[in-house]
DNA sequence: CTAGAGCTTCGAGCGCGCTCAAAGGCAAGC
DNA sequence: GCTTGCCTTTGAGCGCGCTCGAAGCTCTAG
């Protein structure tokens, strides 16, 4: 798999490359599915670091579509794992609930809506791209600003 | 605006802290009144990228004083500027404004609440290393997808 | 068998950060 | 003088993304 490789770029990007911080939020985000089964709410929850009522949330908006089990209760497939996985990182990063709705309503579509699909990700990779800039720049800000503090606002 | 070529500017000189021309870019980025007298809300609203009725609400929640020429209309002084200045950059990096009014109430509370200002700013600048590193996996996440797209929502 | 925790659905509520509307004043151009 | 447009203040409204409450069902421990 290439996994190791994405994971390698991925830490020497992020700058502390022996942080288990990272490789665990790597493992858990990016190439998981970890029970390889289905999974309760509570447990997805767990895994992704939000509430149930978030879960909930995202089915009843139309974000994906999630089976129950013989008592009624939630249970979470493989696939619809992988999705709210995607969908949860792309939600870290800024992406509005809008355009999720709009890019699981082209994936439901089918095929023919890959170019779009990918315009889609094309895109936001930008913008967290801008986000990073933005906030290298306040980091550097409020660095000099420590480093140069004297009490007022201004240096 | 100008603030893309400063941004230019000071991610470039990032790499090394000593440079003078950090020093030069965040005084101009920090500290920076450009027509170095008082200045309308409009102008300021241009300055920053925000809408006059942004900063009009800011001076409402106690953020900032702003004086009133003979007509009755804002003017900014350097001194709020730069006080906005900076508020709008803790705030683009994500700082709550509830955390911004607790600033500016240590500031005006005087020397003696120092310590405590520089505690909020070394703990916003963890924030932000923390909201790169997750924006970053992100990055990683979507250019996964991307260079492997097939139409699904899987890898 | 019963208590308690957690699940279900559905509508409503909330916190944040603006954003706007209303009613009126000021300044410049025709 | 009148119109146009931006300014003022104040309270209200809004969009986002959850988050909670109520009423009822199910599973587990004791």
């Amino acid at each position: 798999m290439a996994t190791d490789e994405l994971m390698r770029k991925a830490l020497d990007a992020i700058g502390e490359p022996d942080s288990p911080l990272v490789k665990e939020v790597f493992d858990r985000l990016l190439a998981t599915e970890p029970p390889d089964g289905p999974m309760t709410v509570q447990q997805l929850a767990e895994l992704l670091d939000v509430s149930p009522h978030t879960l909930r949330y995202y089915e009843r908006i139309g974000l994906v579509e999630v089976d129950r089990d013989a008592s009624g209760y939630r249970s979470y497939r493989p696939e619809a794992v992988r999705r709210i996985v995607f969908l949860t990182r792309m939600r870290l990063s800024g992406m509005p609930i809008r355009d999720l709705q709009h890019y699981v309503q082209l994936v439901d579509a089918g095929d023919d809506t890959v170019p779009e699909r990918l315009d889609m990700l094309l895109e936001h990779r930008d913008t967290i791209r801008r986000q990073i800039r933005e906030l290298t720049l306040s980091l550097a800000a409020t660095e000099y600003k420590i480093a140069t503090y004297g009490g007022s606002t201004a240096p």
